[in-house]
DNA sequence: GTTAAAGTGGAGGCACGCCTCCACCTTAGC
DNA sequence: GCTAAGGTGGAGGCGTGCCTCCACTTTAAC
């Protein structure tokens, strides 16, 4: 955000070239991924990572920031869409975002002030949406919003056979949301 | 199943504390965990673990195997309660073996041969109360036991502020199991 | 108690990731 | 073109995990 860029125009193909690389690998392995890999992929010595980064949480932030602040935007984008729509077009935004992908259960717990204020940003976007969702019925009542992001972000971050059933689960699991709280017992 | 058990007190004395310090740390770190960590754990030296384990896949399948016994004994004994109430009731299980815990959701997509065992063996045992709740109504039809077991894997994997939050996001996941497939739209 | 078979455990070689440091290369201003 | 400030990148020290190997210890059979 207020990150001073490196003046140098070869310094800043750099740092571009890094933030590019870090959002894949990230989104690939996880917070835990070699910072020597993401210098390898974005074809710059392991020193130039570190002085543009020096902590692996600088430039992880660096990549969730973006991440962010697109969600927040997209936010006011449907906010004009039907509330139960709306809802659903932000949470499918929210598990698309590549960087975060394998990241975001990770990053929902993470302490740093950064992280913190972002999560607190992300959360004052959506919230609303929610909230409107909620007070339409669209929603069942005795669930927060925090909870939905948890499990969408669980299910995401899981495995499948294909793209077909990661759809199918999430699907199925919104439907969840939707649900009433008692589960019926027929039979 | 048929591993050859070591002979000698001591050497089975080790054996076991081997086995339940993978168990245990399995289950907090996932499959990628540190061997030496495992050997420390079990108070044994890390000869003794490769002695006993050759490979990291001989140690993660000992455990793993357990537990994919337990959970078959299991769906035996809730076959008599009422179909959607003893589907519940092994999912619950499913998603509690700590071992499996943090590795489940990677388990799911491993290859090797007494993995591919285990998993036709679970699924063997699952499928049967599946299919009865699905045929009692309990389940929407348009989704399959691969669909579920994969979404509550996912579920279990993620972060939660607390048990309760975890056991709300559950229940609500297992809500969209029950829910019929057009999600509504009011408002 | 003796003994040989069984079992132990950790040192050590290898690989890899973290991070620092600095001799060298690039850039932009003149 | 020249040059110095800015930037580079990888060698190298450290830590940790993997796995092998074998001198030593423990067990149990006699």
């Amino acid at each position: 955000m207020e990150r001073t860029r490196p003046q140098r125009a070869d310094a800043r193909r750099n740092y571009d070239a890094l933030l590019g690389a870090a959002r894949e690998v990230f989104a690939e392995k996880g917070t835990e991924a070699s910072l020597e890999e993401i210098a390898r992929r974005a074809g710059v010595g392991i020193g130039t990572l570190y002085r543009n980064f020096p902590a692996r949480q600088d430039l992880f932030e660096a990549v969730y920031v973006g991440e962010v602040e697109q969600l927040c935007r997209l936010a006011g984008e449907v906010a004009d869409r039907p509330p139960w729509e709306a809802m659903q077009a932000w949470l499918r935004a929210f598990v698309g975002y590549a960087a975060t992908k394998r990241a975001i259960k990770e990053a929902l717990t993470m302490e740093s002030a950064m992280f913190v204020s972002c999560r607190a940003d992300m959360y004052a976007a959506g919230q609303p949406l929610f909230d409107r969702a909620q007070a339409a019925g669209a929603v069942r009542a005795d669930v927060s919003f925090d909870d939905v992001l948890r499990m969408v972000s669980g299910i995401t971050a899981g495995s499948y056979v294909d793209d077909a059933q990661r759809e199918r689960v999430f699907a199925m699991a919104l439907a969840g949301v939707t649900a009433t709280p008692a589960a019926p017992h027929p039979a």
